[in-house]
DNA sequence: GTGGAGACAATTTTT
DNA sequence: TTGTCTCCAC
């Protein structure tokens, strides 16, 4: 066999990890491995899977496979052989409980079986559990029971910190609690500055006799340590400088060495207090923690790592673990390992030694750690990227790394070798899989980001791009939001998908109902206003409070503004928040919870242009990318505490202080390594996103503090823009294959606007609205269209003026008298928004007209404005029922305009 | 014109 | 908590 039994890869972004995860865990079963004592661990649930669906698939198909050549090396076998016990095989793996999965979920696998070892009911519930209150409650009193209740106070005073603050330290070290003995911490009494503020003060009496300038005199006044601090005289040598130069001698310099000294030991001296104090309280916080977890049974993640951490140290032996675990693992592969957080790695050595001591020829016992510190982006979360190597080095792993990209086309792979290279400590340039030149690379440097990401969405459209094969990465939530409003606002007809992780309340339909309960509730006019804002409606529009019963429950409010205003728009979001408002008894209990809401809103099930974070992107590829500078500057905040490292051990820990570096060397040394770390874990984001492309990738910089800023971008052009011709398999469909194509903007050119309502909402609910009139209509005449009128008024009314509506009416009457039309669907059998599932994708047809010879589908479009995209639409239509009807399928375009309607046959 | 000081504004990433 | 702007002695 050539598979090394344990081998440390390190893959680079679209070096084909996935499939050398598969080939090593297939290879291991073709080598006789119990699948039950195989573990595979991920990091997101979405990998889990990932992982799983292409094991199986790959030993489905494995005759068609690249990856069958691969296992015959690896095992030795020939291919006759591997496929002769391909059978017998996927029979094990079939019948096995297959181990491939997070390691927070492991994790909390493992953690049940020994839940009653911690005082905890093995069903207990892992997730963001809502006990902060009871926690801060039982906090408090446990510092009470213990005389620390005056310490949490002077401790609160003289830090100047909040319970909130402190609470985020103290849950800081309960995450590095296994890499850190809290209890030994320093302590000591709380230090006076009287001696550094006398040493100034001296300064002070000397300069002034000398005849400094008031400026330079002031600068020599000082109340408190921050003040102190701040002093950049402190970061100088000498007094040699602006307006101190010309009265500094060596006395003055002596001072100041004198008082750098003196503030050195006044910050060591704070340092120990505050550590001590912290301790202290960091002891009644675990306490606090523990015990309600027992209670309720609701644990964190972090909860989870910690608590089996320390049942691993001190309460369980390991060969009860494995007992428990249904026997020895015997073989353990990770991916991503690059973030796994140092506690996580104390968790598993005992079953990484356990199969790193199997040296006998009889123990088949293999280890497998696949992952990339370039794309090393969860620092903040614990991830250790030094671990890959600390790894690699003591557990002697064998190190091989994949050096091809087969991800990117050319052009890709080459701009992200050039500018990572030299940038990238130890980056070794990618090769290509295909050189063939493709690919195209758009780099825009511009004042405003806005206009470049638009730009390109329709460089890409105008291509024939599938919207669902564009990407949008940006760096926050907030960004993603603001550029998935913008895109819509501009590309109407666009489905945008927002992948990222925002509150409930953020979401607009749900911030307009909470502001409308406000005003109902409170009466302020100025949450009228904002409801009728987030509405799409003017700020002025009239609105009555009559006609609302505050004394009915929150659950029957809001379901009667969302009725009355027609919020509801398919989305999960209002029924989670419908969910979340039958929890509270009354208005006021409800609003008041508004402002804590902490649920979390899903991401919209729509498939269309993707919208998400760098961080949210990993792991992920998409066909074409563009990669948007931030809209807000960058935010490097430190912490409290800072930690410095020695390799993977905690080395100390600092109490951060603004200007501390200037008289603590030691300190300072610790800063510049967190900022270094810091530093590099940008970069690692960035070079994450860039390679996520595969055909074209698009970077929109800001002129200005940009986050590409550390890359030395220019603007750039290079290659063309292709279009994926590969087939995408429909899965679980009888249809056949939609072969995209090009659609080229020669075919249609686009109509200049017609109209001026570019309002985001407005444009929106004209279209929902002219759309549900047609399907309202019974017949093509006039009583169905009155009929149809009635209904939409009722339904619309509130959301659409006057004006509007009629416009909408008088162009359905303009359809039921436009000739062309009514000779279209002479004859025909008349079906109205069909539903139709096409490549996993939920399309509505607006109009399907069934003749005996043939089939027709119509769509309807209120503007010309897409017209290239709306060809496309049809044709896809078109495409999607021909595999259905054994018919000739004909497609139209119908445009329902101001000046009439216009039927457009599509090619 | 130069450059230090202080006032002032703006403010993440997720299992 | 950090970059940007403004002020003013040299």
């Amino acid at each position: 066999m050539n598979l090394s039994p344990y081998l440390a890869l390190e893959a680079s972004a679209g070096s084909g990890k996935t499939f050398a995860l598969s080939v090593r865990y297939l290879s291991l079963l073709f080598m006789g491995a119990n699948p039950q004592k195989i573990v595979a661990l991920t990091f997101t649930n979405k990998s889990a899977a990932e992982m799983k669906t292409r094991i199986f698939e790959t030993l489905k198909h494995l005759e068609d496979k690249d990856e069958l050549e691969a296992i015959c090396v690896q095992t030795g076998k020939s291919k006759e052989t591997l496929l002769f016990e391909k059978e017998r095989v996927m029979q094990t793996l079939l019948q096995a409980d297959i181990k491939i999965s997070t390691l927070d979920s492991f994790f909390s696998l493992i953690l049940r079986h020994f839940a009653l070892h911690v005082g905890l009911q093995p069903d207990f519930k892992v997730g963001q559990n809502g006990l902060d209150e009871e926690l801060v409650e039982r906090f408090i009193k446990g510092c009470k029971s213990k005389n620390l209740y005056n310490a949490l106070i002077a401790f609160s005073i003289n830090e100047d910190k909040k319970l909130n603050d402190l609470f985020s330290l103290l849950n800081m070290l309960y995450q590095k609690k296994s890499e850190l003995d809290i209890s030994t911490l320093d302590e000591g009494h709380y230090p006076s500055l009287k001696p550094c503020l006398d040493i100034l003060e001296h300064i002070r009496d000397y300069f002034e006799q000398s005849g400094l300038s008031a400026r330079g005199l002031a600068t020599l006044k000082a109340q408190t340590l921050v003040d102190l601090l701040s002093k950049k005289y402190l970061e100088r040598e000498d007094f040699g400088y602006w307006d101190y130069k010309k009265y500094a001698n060596e006395t003055t310099d002596a001072l100041l060495r004198e008082l750098k000294q003196a503030l050195n030991e006044h910050v060591n001296a704070k340092e120990s207090y505050f550590l001590g104090q912290l301790g202290k309280l960091f002891a009644v916080y675990d306490e606090s923690l523990r015990a309600l977890m027992g209670e309720y049974g609701e644990l964190r993640f972090d909860d989870v790592t910690n608590l089996l951490y320390t049942l691993l140290r001190q309460e369980i032996s390991k060969d009860f673990l494995y007992f428990r675990l249904d026997g020895v693992i015997e073989h353990l592969l990770i991916d991503e390992f690059q973030d796994t957080s140092i506690v996580q790695y104390q968790i598993l050595l005992p079953l990484i030694e356990e199969i790193r001591a199997g040296q006998g020829v009889k123990d088949f016992k293999t280890l497998f750690f696949v992952g990339d510190v370039k794309q090393s982006i969860y620092r903040f979360r614990g991830g250790a990227k030094e671990l890959f190597g600390y790894a690699k080095k003591s557990l002697h792993l064998d190190v091989n790394a994949l050096d091809t990209n087969y991800r990117s086309t050319e052009q890709i792979v080459s701009f992200v070798n050039e500018i990572f290279t030299c940038k990238i400590k130890g980056y070794e340039p990618q090769k290509v899989a295909k050189a063939t030149g493709e690919g195209y690379i758009n780099v825009r440097i511009e004042e405003a980001i806005e206009p470049s990401v638009l730009e390109a969405i329709s460089l890409l459209l105008k291509e024939g791009v599938k919207p669902k094969d564009i990407a949008l990465l940006v760096h926050t939530n907030k960004d993603a939001k603001v550029f998935k409003a913008l895109v819509q606002e501009q590309f109407p007809a666009l489905h945008v998908r927002l992948e990222a992780t925002l509150k409930l309340i953020e979401v607009r339909s749900i911030k307009a109902i909470i502001a409308l309960l406000k005003y109902l509730y409170f009466g302020d006019e100025l949450y009228k206003a904002s409801f009728l804002v987030l509405c799409g409606r003017t700020w002025d529009t009239p609105l009555s409070k009559q006609g609302w019963d505050l004394d009915a429950t929150p659950l029957v409010l809001v379901e009667k503004i969302i009725k009355t205003y027609g919020l509801f728009d398919g989305s999960v979001d209002l029924l989670s928040f419908l969910e979340v408002a039958s929890r509270y008894e009354e208005i006021e209990s409800f609003l008041f919870a508004m402002d804590e809401l902490s649920d979390e809103a899903k991401s919209e099930d729509v498939d269309g242009l993707r919208v998400l974070t760098v961080h949210k992107s990993k792991g992920l590829e998409f066909e074409h990318v563009i990669v948007c500078d931030r809209l807000s500057r960058d935010n490097n905040r430190s912490d409290t505490i800072l930690f410095s490292y020695d390799e993977v051990d905690i080395k100390g820990l600092y109490l951060t202080m603004g200007g501390r570096e200037a008289v603590d060397a030691v300190y300072a040394k610790a800063k510049e390594q967190e900022s270094v770390l810091m530093f590099e874990d940008r970069l690692n984001a960035l070079y994450v996103a860039f390679t996520r492309a595969k055909r074209s990738l698009f970077v929109c910089a800001k002129a200005q503090n940009s986050a590409f800023e550390m890359l030395d971008l220019s603007t750039t052009e290079r290659g063309v823009i292709g279009v994926s011709t590969k087939e995408t398999l429909a899965i679980q469909s009888t249809m056949s294959v939609y072969q995209p194509k090009r659609y080229g903007a020669q075919e249609v050119a686009s109509a200049p606007e017609e109209e001026g309502e570019s309002a985001e909402i407005a444009s929106i609910t004209f279209g929902i609205a002219q759309h549900y009139l047609l399907e309202m209509l019974d017949s093509f005449d006039a009583p169905s269209l009155k009929r149809a009128y009635i209904a939409l008024q009722n339904r619309f009314a509130p959301l659409l003026d006057e004006h509007t509506l009629q416009a909408i009416y008088q162009r359905g009457e303009k359809l039921i008298s436009c000739k062309a039309f009514l000779d279209l669907i002479q004859g025909a059998k008349v079906y109205k928004e069909q539903p139709l599932i096409y490549q996993k994708e939920r399309k509505q047809i607006d109009l399907l007209l069934e003749f005996p010879d043939r089939i027709v589908v119509v769509d309807y479009k209120s503007s010309k404005k897409q017209s290239a995209k709306h060809q496309a639409q049809v044709k896809l239509y078109q495409d999607a029922l021909s595999t259905i009807y054994n018919l000739p399928v004909e497609a139209y375009i119908c445009y329902l305009q101001n000046d009439g309607i216009e039927l457009l046959k599509s090619l």
